[in-house]
DNA sequence: ACCTGAACACCGTTCAAGT
DNA sequence: ACCTGAACACCGTTCAAGT
């Protein structure tokens, strides 16, 4: 029964959700896969290219057009996908912040979001910067929540200091550093517009 | 010649500043210290904790009282510290976000942004949330920003893509989310005097 | 085309024993 | 109190040789 490139990437996520990022090894997914470490290398050159491959797929889908009708709404939307992507596989947003990291920002949801905010009455340049500013903001509240998240499950952390008590939620925490930003981009298209 | 605490970190800093995180090991370290691997887990329990003693060390001094007057020139000048401390030794930004993850939140920066941010008029819970959203937004910028000049120091990047002849130019990016940033709290507060 | 066997050059951490 | 020696249990990667 011979691998293919698929095969790997599969067996490569069962693990990430199994036993997480750090025991994600190329060693353990050979075994995994009946394998020995050297036929990894085969369909992979190395470790970092199959750890992007990964994170494109968990982010693949995030970057699908915006159904809602204003910029706003669409911006809301495209990041409650990307952060729903990023908290759908264990250490997700761990992944793809130390594996894309400079790449994000090359990433087709960053031209989504630039998008939106040249319809919304920036230029170019600025929709750039703000699509950036807000992708830093996500993939660090969302690396963050999903930790504690981690931390909790391992029995960490104190009773009363759970994140799954936390006030806010992590939805709610997330919602509000998003508005902050959208109210920074009003501001600033509005400028725009006055000028 | 007896090894102390101090000597140990002043060593694992001057590995980072040469030869960058990736080869700031343990047995590398041990080796420049003249000392068995072993010897350093008298001094430090594991590489975690020395790893968090460096980013406490990059990270000191940014939390000092602002001397600004007003509460947005005040945050600027927080944002500013932190990312001149996190671009200070090579790979500083990187470390941090990777060592500190969910600390950076329980530092005393964070208390600084949070006490300037209820001074302008936001309730004490709206102050750490924006707190929060500021530091996240500056270790991804950062990090992004000292990765970039990694690969054009090593040559990975084409001429016209190199990030020292990028415009903006990596200062006047920080500075353009920063304002954004500043923006979306100036909306936030006047919102909550308005009410 | 795809994989094995076996090696190379490393890791972090532990711990009895030494001084 | 502080360190050595030596081991344990791993890593990622390479590559001749096999099928």
């Amino acid at each position: 029964m011979q691998l293919n490139r698929q095969d790997v990437l599969d067996g490569a996520i069962a693990i990430l959700d199994e036993y997480g990022l750090a025991d994600l090894t190329m060693r353990r997914l050979a075994t995994s896969l009946h394998v020995q470490p050297g036929a990894l290398y085969w369909h992979f050159p190395n470790k970092q290219t199959l750890l992007g491959a990964i994170a494109d797929h968990i982010l693949s889908g995030a970057d699908a057009p915006p159904t809602e009708d204003s910029w706003d709404t669409q911006i809301g939307q495209i990041a409650h996908r990307l952060r729903d992507a990023l908290l759908s596989r264990r250490d997700g947003a761990e992944l793809v912040a130390a594996t894309y990291a400079s790449r994000l920002t090359t990433n087709h949801i960053r031209e989504r979001i630039a998008a939106v905010c040249i319809r919304a009455g920036l230029p170019r340049r600025d929709a750039e910067l703000t699509a950036d500013t807000l992708l830093y903001y996500i993939l660090g509240q969302t690396v963050d929540e999903q930790a504690r998240l981690h931390m909790d499950s391992v029995g960490a952390l104190t009773p009363d200091a759970s994140p799954l008590f936390e006030s806010p939620d992590p939805t709610s925490r997330f919602e509000f550093g998003l508005q902050l930003f959208l109210d920074g981009v009003r501001h600033t298209a509005a400028d725009r517009i006055r000028h």
